[in-house]
DNA sequence: CTTGACCTTGACGCAGCGTCAACCCCGCAC
DNA sequence: GTGCGGGGTTGACGCTGCGTCAAGGTCAAG
């Protein structure tokens, strides 16, 4: 007669797995002696190995029961099952081990590979860095709401930054970040910005970037990203407006001129 | 201003996920509305993102905040760590795939390799079912016990079964197992066992037999699985005693012939 | 006013045990 | 007899990452 020690050195398991084993009925209780110790025979050995041996091949314990009691083909069938199962968690690890191989700095973080270029360009054309942040972060939203169009939208971001207009709108923007508000220098970034959106109308690329951005809810939620970013955008809005443009993410020309005569009920 | 399932929405995980990482800490509580409700902006949008990316990668929850405010390196390193981690976790399973592959039918479960010959070589020998099974699960416990000798073994018992003698003997048991309890059997078996015992000695097996199976409490179980197994093995124990043998896995020459003198206080 | 879809907190469930906690039991040295 | 160390017993929480009720309050629409 064996205890528990005994029975779980034996079989090659610890004392709370046989307990535990008990606990889910994989192992009937056996007899106790007169202090209640639970008492084990060679039998209860060989049971213990057997549920050991599929436990460590993988097996879930739920299914162990099941296994002990199969038929040749039965447990062919379900060790089928259980293996394919096991090639499924493989590809999963290896589908984790292949993006965590792709996550290589802080920079990249959730960034689709299109992106970096683009920022490392506009931080090269002398855009400041805080600036090159929250595009980074637009960036991610955007490829989260949209990857697919990820590479068309990086191509004409890319070719905006060919625009030496855009070179100077980000400087005056590292400036304003510098000095603080400046009137004179948010004025100069309002004539750029309604004499590109003017020359983007011209070309039909406005209509467009209504196309591509269809997402009313979501432009509203990048446009709240930009005013929380930074007080000038409120401002550049305002000078916008009275430029006969509204929007920002995705900019319109506005509907009417002037204090909205069409508001009368 | 969002609420919480559009948030989960933008970020692609789940409504319950959000709240689980506002549980552990891993996204801040963000501020409530009149009723109660959170709301969420595009930062924090950004934010789950990240996150996402990460658990996404096989980076435990409890490691993401760490490694969305690590440096290059420290991230470097972590990313590192994370992944080893993760190919000892395919490691495993793959080994669980290979053990899984190996357990065939239910006869070779827990059973080493070798044993498998035997047990056919037994049953072809005509010994009776009930008696292969047994046999199997006192291997199953050896091979538990002394792993590595199981080949030796094995090279025994199978030379075992060319002697003739033993043949006859596990025709006996068939017999008694069909006919029950027959004096005149046990008797031709007790004579069958101490003459091939006698023989064993005289070659000097039954020294190296008791080296082998230097674990007496290991013994003493085996012994008691065997008498589990059926009445005949003790009325056979008694026989052997008779004829000045002692033991059962484990046989010996018992140390005195005759109702011991030496029990005397 | 009623739906139905969302929101809230709270709590259990899963897999397979590890790890206390608090208490009983046994054999042995003193 | 007594103390000690090494067994045994049940009970319950912890870990991972949420899924899934449960039992409500809220919101927008019909």
């Amino acid at each position: 007669m064996l205890t528990i020690s005994q029975l779980a050195a034996y079989a090659g398991v610890t004392v709370r797995a046989v307990r535990h084993y008990h606990h889910i009925g994989l192992l009937t209780e056996p007899s106790r002696d007169g202090s209640g110790y639970r008492t084990y025979d060679a039998g209860d050995v060989v049971r213990l190995i057997r549920i050991r041996t599929l436990a460590q091949a993988g097996v879930p314990l739920a299914r162990v029961q099941e296994l002990l009691a199969a038929t040749p083909e039965e447990f062919g069938d379900a060790v089928d099952q259980i293996d394919a199962a096991l090639r499924a968690q493989v590809r999963e690890l290896q589908e984790h081990r292949r993006r965590i191989a792709r996550l290589a700095t802080g920079d990249s973080l959730a960034l689709p590979a299109e992106v970096l270029p683009y920022l490392e360009k506009l931080r090269a054309s002398g855009a400041p860095e805080p600036m090159v942040e929250g595009e980074r972060d637009a960036w991610i939203l955007m490829a989260a709401r949209w990857p697919e169009r990820i590479p068309e939208f990086m191509g004409d971001k890319m070719a905006q930054l060919d625009d030496p207009r855009m070179v100077r709108l980000n400087r005056l923007i590292g400036e304003l970040l510098e000095v603080g508000m400046d009137e004179g220098r948010l004025t100069a970034m309002a004539d750029l910005l309604a004499e590109m959106a003017e020359q983007s109308a011209q070309r039909g690329e406005l209509d467009r970037q209504r196309d591509q951005l269809g997402d009313d809810a979501f432009v509203a939620l990048l446009d709240a990203f930009a005013f929380d970013a930074h007080p000038m955008v409120e401002r550049l809005q305002e000078l916008m407006a009275e430029r006969g443009w509204t929007g920002w993410i995705r900019i319109e020309r506005a509907a009417e001129t002037g204090p909205a005569p069409e508001s009368r009920p």
